[in-house]
DNA sequence: TTCCCTGCAAAAGTTTTGCACTACT
DNA sequence: AGTAGTGCAAAACTTTTGCAGGGAA
């Protein structure tokens, strides 16, 4: 029943390596220790551990995430370094960070092409999505606002597929 | 140079009483009064204060200028007050609460239909667009996504017109 | 060796809660 | 009178910062 008329909308994996866009845990690694040479910052093993469990965790992880997976495998750290590590990622643009309808943040890995978001308000899951529509709708809104354009956000709520099946076989 | 060609943005002002859409203060408390009645709620001064604080800042009021607007009133009220009645206008689908890239929520008055924000990364301000073609758009990509849509949100951040001249003018 | 980075703990900022008192209905 | 609401202070929660010690370049 999808009315992809004019311009189809594109739903992401969760994890996109099948696209081959996404770049290996390794790589990015790499980038990562790249933008800390060009910043003369040191590359640390506290650094590497945290930016590891985050590739691992792919998507939207809150820094409480980050910091329990981290201690899994490194008990001593502290969330002062999750944080601050955090703030590195950002700062070396391999990192945003986003504000949902939540107290806490949550930070997503850059690099595979502006997305929007879906989230659904009974279990949390959160759907992406790329419509080039909207991408043209927005430069175009921009415009005649007389604004220049940095970035933007488009975020639906509602409620997934599941959640609604859930709901109608229990009536 | 707006390309207008399809639906034209219109970009609302910030008091839109001029448009007869908006409530009168007198109009909104009495509102206010009825949903507080329906659910056997109690009116009481503070709350109408805050109300009143609250529809006179007009848009996008964070619980801090709340508050230190109704101090000037009624020095005497407290911040749990404050949320908690903020918390209660959320209740009444009075108010919604937004999370723009701040760590602090903000609050707009409901009602005179849906729309959206740009925000000005550098001097901070907020203008109110509408835009037919997004929201039909937003309801195309639910379809496609198979999700039940209760609300979006989109969010232009960028430079702003005023700020973009001065720049200009200063190189 | 230098000085950046880490971990701990404490602080800061925002929002919530417990409790005794107040005041609507 | 009865119960919901208020104000204060303390707690909770997320994020930041100061400082002494540790490690990368």
């Amino acid at each position: 029943m999808a009315t992809s008329r004019r311009g189809a909308t594109i739903v992401l994996k969760r994890s996109a390596d099948s696209s081959g866009r996404r770049p290996s845990a390794e790589e990015w690694i790499e980038i990562f220790h790249a933008r800390l040479k060009e910043r003369a910052l040191k590359s640390t093993t506290q650094r590497d551990e945290i930016a590891k469990a985050f590739y691992r965790l792919a998507r939207h992880v809150s820094a409480e995430e980050l910091y329990e997976e981290v201690k899994r495998s490194n008990p001593h750290v502290g969330y002062a370094t999750i944080y601050r590590t955090l703030k590195l990622l950002k700062e070396c643009e391999l990192v945003s960070e986003r504000h949902f309808d939540e107290s806490q943040a949550r930070y997503e890995i850059i690099g595979e092409g502006h997305h929007d978001h879906f989230i659904c308000e009974r279990c949390g899951k959160i759907i992406e999505f790329q419509n080039p529509q909207l991408e043209c709708l927005q430069r175009e809104i921009a415009e005649e606002l007389g604004v220049e354009l940095v970035r933007h956000k488009m975020e639906l709520y509602g409620i997934c597929q599941e959640c609604s099946s859930k709901q109608a076989s229990k009536g």
